[in-house]
DNA sequence: GATGAATGAGGATTCATTCAT
DNA sequence: AATGAATGAATCCTCATTCAT
């Protein structure tokens, strides 16, 4: 996914970067993401994505070597956008409550802001295919360790924080899998409620010198 | 649903019945099970399922119109089992506090009863298919629904109570990707673990007249 | 199918002969003509044949060795019927003229009866199966030669005695298809049209010794 | 019809068209007219195509959409070769029997040309499948239609010209099939005795302005 | 870089036939 | 005689990937 600036703003662009002049690459994600979110990784063929994109076949495979590739530097994109924001977030604050709240924040609202994308990521990928599955969770695995440890510095045991983690990653991902069904659901207001919903269960006041 | 025995014995028997004489069906839901387990919806060809049923491909074809078919009798047996188990813990008890600690212990008893099962469900339906996709979802939201249903006659608020019982089934499903992937994790103690996890996020006390 | 009279009679019976006591062959060849019919023989399976005549699958390899050898029967049901109306009614008339009129009206009127079956030997047959073909080509050319027989003896040449018995067979098979695919035109009188349309061409008066 | 062109050549060359460059459409087509009129429709497999062609199996579904498609395919080309010479035919003539009998030339002229097409067409597709049979029995309708239209102007009757059209199709298909399962018979001969047999049973005189 | 025709392994499904009961 | 569950070879078709232009 390259990129990501390195100037003064909080948030990295969203994933359509700059379109100076014209690439291939992006264009290919941008199709990728917004097919595999209709129809699925297995519903989905190389075929659908570069028409969308306006480009032959052969060309995919000049900037992916396969189309579990694309799909691996879509999970990537999403994995990247979303660690860089909850550093920069983090960064801001000082105790490790609002450290917390701040991460919780910049994962909603990276996902929130890139739906399409945390639709396919989240909903979409997760029986697709063993080689997949192994990356994918990968990242689970990350999120639920940062999570983890920034739970435990806030004071709460081990085995608590990990468990607790792992629960709101699922719960953000079932939320999202639900919208993703049924859009009229207001995905930003669950989404909040999540969040508000672990701050309850973990027994951490509802602070109030964090982000929203 | 439907149903919904009314004898002696409180949970039904998990699926593997014992069966007196050999029956077909059921042999070929029990290596679906084992072979979609392992390799995922799309990954798994009848093939597979037939060898471990010890059968022919055209037998399969005797008990199932195909191979979604198969997929979906197993995802409705999950269905079914659990319905009936939360059913029965519900009528042991009277106060909605000590129903909604026996649902949600009915449906980790017969998860964890289930694993393979539930891994199948849980974790190799969701991008599967968009036939499988509107039937798996139609029971996440008999569930969610029903949990909510609780929730609300726990106190509390419609909002609250429908989205914490869409964050506990994403949770419990996350607690079984993790488990699935990563044997060695207790699986048990996770799955409890949520349970009160969400106990505490909707305030209810650790009152002691239910199941544990 | 039906009818058939009771003895003196010209034709010799009917396919379906005397039904004393359910004759489980008799019963799969009316459901096997009733449903090649309608389907046509690879769209046609066992099972429909058997369902028809309410027995087993089983039952069917009982009394046919296979789909084929039945479907033979059938075609050497209507080639026997034909035949022996063919020789029945020759043997009424002493003139070569008569004697063609009366095979050709013979032909025509058997093939009237048992229309389905027709429909089966002269239009589903065709394309159908090498080892069919063969049969069915077998009574084509039998037809043809006796046919092109008489025709020789009311005093046509050699060339167009054969020629003008096949171009007879292919004509009357064709007024079949058309009525097979659109039922509301009147078969008789095509049938019969066809008789006098060849009559002519043949160079015979419209002689009136004859069957009509 | 359309097109129906109107340059120097009478007739539309044959469908093997001396190809510039190897077109791979053309050799499927081949192909298919040789493996078809040998095994016909259901007998013929996908692979026996393609191998003859000497192309994989997946270029075959470049070029049609199935087995079906292919065949129909033929059908048409059979048609449209057919309807073009007719009509290029007809256009030389101006009395309505001259016309009559250069349709007919023009018909056994084709038949006789591409006799393996016209063998597939004519025999194969009879009894093979609903699809085809629709479409071919379209075909065999415009014939009809066209050559009763043209009888009518000769002064027949309309239930004569509709019978002796359907009958003539009957008669030149029949004659075909006997020259596909004997190919020893000597089919001009016998192509062009139909014809004149019709013409008599038309009582049409054997003029002699048209063509033989 | 860009193209898209060509490839062919692989998959789901059907159905005539058998045979133990 | 009658049954119908079991069989598995055979078939059509898809689609990710390659490579010559």
């Amino acid at each position: 996914m390259a990129c990501l600036l390195a100037n003064m703003e909080r948030w990295p662009r969203a994933l359509p970067l700059v379109v100076e002049k014209r690439d291939r690459r992006q264009d290919l994600m941008r199709s990728a993401i917004s097919v595999f979110a209709r129809y699925g990784y297995h519903e989905t063929g190389i075929r659908a994505i570069v028409e969308e994109a306006e480009c032959a076949i052969g060309t995919f495979y000049l900037y992916f070597s396969s189309k579990a590739d694309c799909f691996i530097a879509l999970i990537d994109a999403l994995y990247h956008q979303t660690m860089q924001a909850v550093m920069a977030e983090r960064s801001e604050f000082s105790t490790a409550e609002a450290k917390l709240r701040g991460s919780l924040s910049a994962v909603v609202e990276v996902l929130l802001r890139e739906r399409d994308l945390t639709r396919v990521v989240l909903v979409q990928a997760v029986g697709a295919d063993p080689l997949l599955e192994t990356h994918l969770w990968h990242i689970h695995r990350t999120f639920a360790d940062l999570l983890a440890g920034e739970l435990e510095e806030c004071g709460l045991g081990p085995e608590r924080s990990s468990l607790g983690a792992w629960a709101f990653v699922g719960a953000l991902a079932e939320v999202f899998g639900l919208w993703a069904r049924e859009p009229e659901q207001n995905l930003e207001e669950m989404a909040r409620g999540v969040r508000s919903l672990f701050w309850t269960a973990w027994g951490l006041e509802n602070a109030s010198d964090g982000p929203v």
